[in-house]
RNA sequence: GCACCCGUGGUGAAAUGGAUAUCACUACGGUCUUCGGAACCGUCAUUCCAGGUUCGAGUCCUGGCGGGUGCACCA
């Protein structure tokens, strides 16, 4: 139980007392301005009307009803508004009795603002010290599939993979402080005539021996374009699909064996070095084979076929009609999300949600595709959840690509971090740090800055901002982060006391509520609300820091100030993990 | 054409229907014998248009305008 909780039970109780039918929910909120006080509750404006009362009565009803008038500073700080101190204890909530008091005055149009007592946040502080801090139980015992990166192979990992990853892998970080049990599976795609085209390039250069992610990337693009302007290398082509589909045993069946092995363990590398690690992997080749079966199991029921293939009639639910299996007879990509839902079910459940993150482009894709699967199992479509992302642009600064007109994950992390690096040129460090610590610095920035947008805009990656680490950025959070170690590591002996003899200051009521961004991530499926409180926290800590001096043992409140210190450390680490980025003790 | 997403200072973003719309970048000015300046403080400048719902709208509804994406054998 937190505060929230607490003064919502004793705002619902005044509400009654006053007399006040309790018809609408009671609802309070951080102002924005933090000198307003803790929490506002804005329901005596509802009630207003319905009772036909103004709505600074109503309020001053509610007030009353909270606890006895008394006159206090604040009241002459704010002229008009009357001001009551609550005592917690007098509504018996044992459980949190550490609530004591708090301050209560009517403002503006007929808002009630409370204030905690210092009493109260020197409490609070203890909480950042309990194993649990930085969780919230929010889902649980909760099980959920989450699905992101889903690679082509024959293809290098590009920047949409690298989005992709982070807004998946952010998420499973943040369903994890929720208490969900969550599985972390990816979907890459092994089969289809993309690949086909990658193969015949490979046998055509002669690179079907032996072959690196070099010459994979050029495959790729020299088959794709040769079976654009070919049409003899464009039968070749699609022969080498069937083969593939059918599982011909032949040359170019090996030289596909062969490079799907050698891609997926690349792209196993790729992710684990952004610090992801799958816990299961599906195939296309498994789900192409066990969605063709269902499909036609449904002919006629779900299914019907038009002009040669077999087609599902989306526009009678407000989508499209698409085809399912094409005229060759192979399944095409709404087959093989229908054969994965299967795959996940058989393999999973039972479980409690399965979440998709892909790209917002694929958002009509898995309308049609969870119309489609709820058909043949209602539960596919009510536990499938999809969470889209936006698209990264590029501002502000060129990136290399090799191929195509799409940059490569590996050259855009590697291009940040040589920046980093020139950056970091006069720093005091160990030359194998700097390296361990560009990276982290390069991740950082990159993550960063897909993550602090609302999930399902686009990005624009600016080189500019993005390089100069400062501001809004990972960087500028990381380097708080070492702040306060950098503090903490100057001292030696600091008592437990959470006593104040000043003002609570603002960063110290920020810590507060690291749970409840965590909270709205989660329930709007967007990582950024962790990234701006991170952001947040570090900016007020950043000011604190430019006016108290914390390791100074003759302040009076230095014990306080250390610990304040320790809890912003430990929750910006705690924060930034949540969104798949490490900490540097120095950098 | 139909469907979906988006429209907030010069730029990039934030804001469960609440108070004077917040933050960063840029520009300009300041802090600077420091617990690490990738920092701090200050100044300038914003909700696409028209209606509607509401005590209250950047947010919800309707209609425009502008941008992006998807619409059958690619994924």
């Amino acid at each position: 139980m937190n505060s929230k909780e607490t003064i919502l039970q004793i705002l619902e109780k005044a509400f009654a007392d006053a007399g006040f039918k309790l018809d609408q929910e009671i609802h309070i909120e951080h102002p924005q301005d933090m000198s307003h006080g803790d929490w506002a509750c804005t329901s005596a404006l509802g009630y207003a009307k319905k009772n036909g009362l103004n709505p600074r009565e109503v309020a001053k009803k509610v007030v009353e009803n909270m606890g006895s008038v008394v006159p206090h500073s604040a009241s002459e700080k704010k002229p008009g508004a009357k001001v009551v101190l609550i005592n917690f204890n007098k509504y018996k909530y044992d459980e949190h009795s550490f609530i004591e008091s708090a301050e209560v005055g009517i403002a503006g149009p007929g808002f009630i603002n409370i204030t905690l007592n210092k009493k109260y946040w020197q409490q609070q502080l203890l909480k950042t010290q309990e194993d649990t801090w930085g969780t919230v139980e929010l889902h649980k015992d909760e099980k959920w599939l989450i699905e992101h990166t889903q690679p082509n192979l024959f293809k290098p990992f590009h920047i949409g993979h690298l989005v992709n990853n982070a807004f998946g892998n952010s998420f499973v970080q943040i369903a994890k402080a929720g208490g969900v049990d969550v599985i972390e599976l990816s979907f890459p795609s092994d089969i289809g005539p993309g690949i086909a085209k990658a193969v015949w390039a490979l046998i055509e250069k002669g690179w079907d021996k032996e072959f690196d992610i070099e010459q994979i990337g050029q495959a790729y693009a020299y088959g794709s374009g040769q079976y654009k302007e070919d049409p003899e290398v464009k039968t070749k082509i699609d022969e080498i699909n069937k083969i593939i589909y059918n599982q011909t045993e032949s040359h170019e069946y090996d030289v596909y064996l062969k490079g799907t092995e050698f891609c997926l363990n690349y792209m196993k590398r790729m992710v684990a070095t952004i610090g992801t690690t799958f816990d299961d992997i599906i195939y296309e080749t498994e789900s192409e084979i066990k969605g063709k079966e269902l499909v036609k199991e449904h002919m006629g029921d779900i299914f019907e076929e038009s002009e040669g293939a077999i087609i599902f009639r989306g526009s009678e639910y407000g989508l499209y009609d698409s085809v399912f299996i094409n005229g060759a007879g192979f399944g095409t990509y709404l087959t093989k999300d229908i054969g994965l839902m299967w795959h996940k079910w058989d393999r999973f459940a039972p479980f409690d949600k399965s979440v998709y993150v892909t790209d917002m482009e694929q958002k009509q894709h898995f309308q049609l595709v969870a119309k489609a699967g709820g058909k043949i199992n209602t539960e596919w479509e009510e536990k499938s959840s999809f969470i889209h992302h936006g698209r990264l642009t590029f501002a502000g600064g060129k990136v290399s690509s090799r191929y195509g007109n799409v940059p490569l994950a590996e050259d855009l992390i590697a291009q940040v971090e040589t920046a980093v690096f020139e950056k970091m040129a006069e720093r005091d460090l160990p030359e194998q740090d700097k390296a361990d610590v560009a990276r982290k610095v390069a991740i950082s920035a990159l993550r960063y800055s897909f993550l602090k947008t609302t999930a399902g805009k686009n990005m624009v990656f600016d080189f500019e901002k993005s390089l100069s680490f400062e501001g809004n950025s990972g960087p500028y959070i990381q380097y708080t982060y070492v702040r306060t170690q950098s503090i903490l590591n100057k001292i030696s002996e600091v008592g437990q006391s959470e006593e104040i003899t000043g003002e609570v200051p603002e960063v110290a009521k920020m810590l507060e509520r690291f749970p409840e961004a965590i909270e709205k991530s989660l329930h709007d499926f967007s990582p950024h609300h962790v990234a701006q409180y991170v952001y947040e926290l570090a900016q007020v800590f950043n000011s604190f820091y430019a006016e108290t001096k914390i390791a100074d043992m003759a302040n009076p409140d230095f014990a306080y100030n250390v610990n304040v210190t320790k809890a912003v450390g430990e929750t910006l680490q705690k924060g930034l993990a949540l969104l798949g980025i490490e900490t540097a003790e120095r950098m």
